[in-house]
DNA sequence: GTGCAAATTTGACTTTTGTCGAGAGCCGTG
DNA sequence: CACGGCTCTCGACAAAAGTCAAATTTGCAC
């Protein structure tokens, strides 16, 4: 990337402002601009990721409870955004601790694969910019349609344009109408590469998505309310990156599923940092199924939720002595 | 390490106005208690390193001089901060660079070798804080006793400290009086471990001395100018960690370095990272002995000093053609 | 060269933040 | 239980940073 002067002057008044400590006005008078530009310069450089401020979330996976849930699940790390004691709206505070997670877990030269849902078009919202090298952010599923505005590509975008990352799109729909057309995509080179460098991700970020007439699937028309009911008496418990996933955080063997182009859970397991993240209390038994599929390796929750994984995982415990 | 409640309250104003992005006196509404109060928690936040502000170096290694810097001496990555462009004092110029550079090569749970000198000391001291965890910082050489304000152990301890990292002090002197006691002292199983910990480090710093009486081995009594000159005629060219090398960068033989208790080259060259910073133009010889006896892969220096050095790659090549 | 649109820069104003001394609360000691 | 020393907290003021519309410069097509 070629440094073009602008980019040059925002450079230095990042540097003598952030890491010198000297005032704007005095940033002014060194770079011969008005302050009032060291401020809007200050402001690009704090948008491009040229200054880099983050939090330390250590106190959030320090919590008793995170430790408890760490145990009882076998994950990496769990961390847990304290409910109704700190914001007005809980939903918020659960996708900044997981933005800030996300840029804590993610390293230069990474391989990121994003997948879809609200939760994770909320988390590239209000994540932070960053200027990570080298790093690729990869779509982990195909594409809706839908004039959603949390597209499957679109998170991904999002995701690297905040990183100042590539972006690697999946051009391809998500599910198909008949098996036989998904099956010859899959087998197309571009998507077969895609598919196929999913495993090789460093770190992947998802939520898990409920199997109710309110899921994306849905409400994008990727499938009607009637078969998605019919898909839970045939033992759907979530949504994985779109696809239908059982209680044991299996593929479910449906129909959908087999036109479905996305990532596969196989895939998706191979990645050594799995970072799930589940907002809505509804989600419980579909993040049940997710851990129990060993599709999670880290997790950001709210305190409820978390209290309802411990509840569980006791009265398992107990039912098993 | 156990949360106190002072700290969960610094931790709590941190999140809400960085990583939320609330104004001062929300945060304060939201904890009850006043915004002054919270001015102050967010200092304490940025002192312990529970927010992190941190600077992108890009600008300065994608200089065309540090690339050229780069290739002519073959190092893994140079730093060049542009004299008198930026600041009126040029040497703090190179500290902030270092700084900030050296934040940006420790990783979580590394150890980290320190030496000691008036640079690596100035590079302490206006070192941001950071709540690395699991990092270890070793000292390099042993102690002076000298009533420097800047001694090894300080160094160490003081970027211990700026990092939330554990220190880990070298007792025993720096130079002894006969190279029997040395001997002895060096297989005494505290000191023999602390040397061979060295070599596991993954990142050291340290800059490079000058042979002449301006030397701290001078200022604080370990030689006196007089054996400094003596050293010299034998063909000295550098200090590295209180020990002289000679123009290969290997240590010099002679009494003096027999009597010394410090990391054996050899250590130090099986750090991954080596960064070596240099602020005073005086040093170019010593750098170009310490570089030669590849004690460098990283490297931080001014304008001036990267056109001497390929100035003179420029001649060693015409000199070979 | 000229004219026009877009981007950049600035001064003046408002809002937000930093600081400091005074006062309140706390704790061990005599 | 009164005392001094200590830390923590707050209100008020001063300093610094953010904002916006107007002015200026820049880039570009004609």
């Amino acid at each position: 990337m070629a440094i073009r002067p602008a980019e040059q002057l925002i450079h230095k008044a990042a540097w003598l402002y952030y890491a010198h400590g000297l005032r704007q006005d005095e940033v002014a008078s060194q770079l011969n601009i008005s302050r009032a530009s060291v401020a809007m310069y200050l402001r690009k450089a704090r948008e491009t990721g040229i200054v880099n401020i983050s939090t330390s979330t250590q106190l959030f996976t320090d919590d008793v409870m995170a430790r408890k849930v760490e145990d009882a699940f076998g994950l990496d790390a769990v961390w847990i955004a304290p409910e109704n004691a700190y914001l007005a709206d809980p939903s918020t505070d659960i996708a900044v601790l997981a933005a800030s997670v996300f840029l804590e877990l993610v390293k230069k030269g990474d391989r990121i694969g994003v997948a879809w849902g609200r939760t994770v078009y909320t988390i590239a919202d209000i994540m932070s910019f960053a200027d990570l090298q080298d790093v690729t952010v990869v779509q982990l599923c195909g594409n809706l349609g839908a004039p959603y505005s949390y597209r499957p590509d679109q998170c991904t975008m999002e995701i690297a344009r905040r990183l100042n990352a590539k972006g690697l799109n999946f051009y391809a729909p998500l599910v198909l109408s008949t098996e036989e057309l998904a099956k010859s995509l899959r087998a197309e080179p571009v998507i077969r590469d895609q598919l196929a460098g999913i495993a090789e991700c460093d770190l992947a970020l998802y939520s898990v998505g409920a199997v109710d007439a309110d899921s994306h699937l849905v409400k994008c028309g990727a499938l009607s309310p009637a078969e998605m009911e019919g898909l839970r008496s045939q033992g759907a418990a979530g949504v994985i990156a779109g696809q239908i996933i059982d209680a044991r955080g299996e593929v479910l063997d449906c129909s959908y599923n087999r036109r479905v182009i996305s990532a596969e859970l196989a895939s998706l397991r191979a990645i050594g940092k799995r970072l799930m993240v589940v907002q809505e209390d509804t989600k419980f038994e579909p993040l049940l199924s997710a851990i129990a599929g060993g599709l999670c390796t880290h997790l950001v929750i709210g305190a409820h939720m978390a209290g309802r994984l411990l509840q569980y995982a006791e009265a398992a415990t107990k039912k098993a002595s």
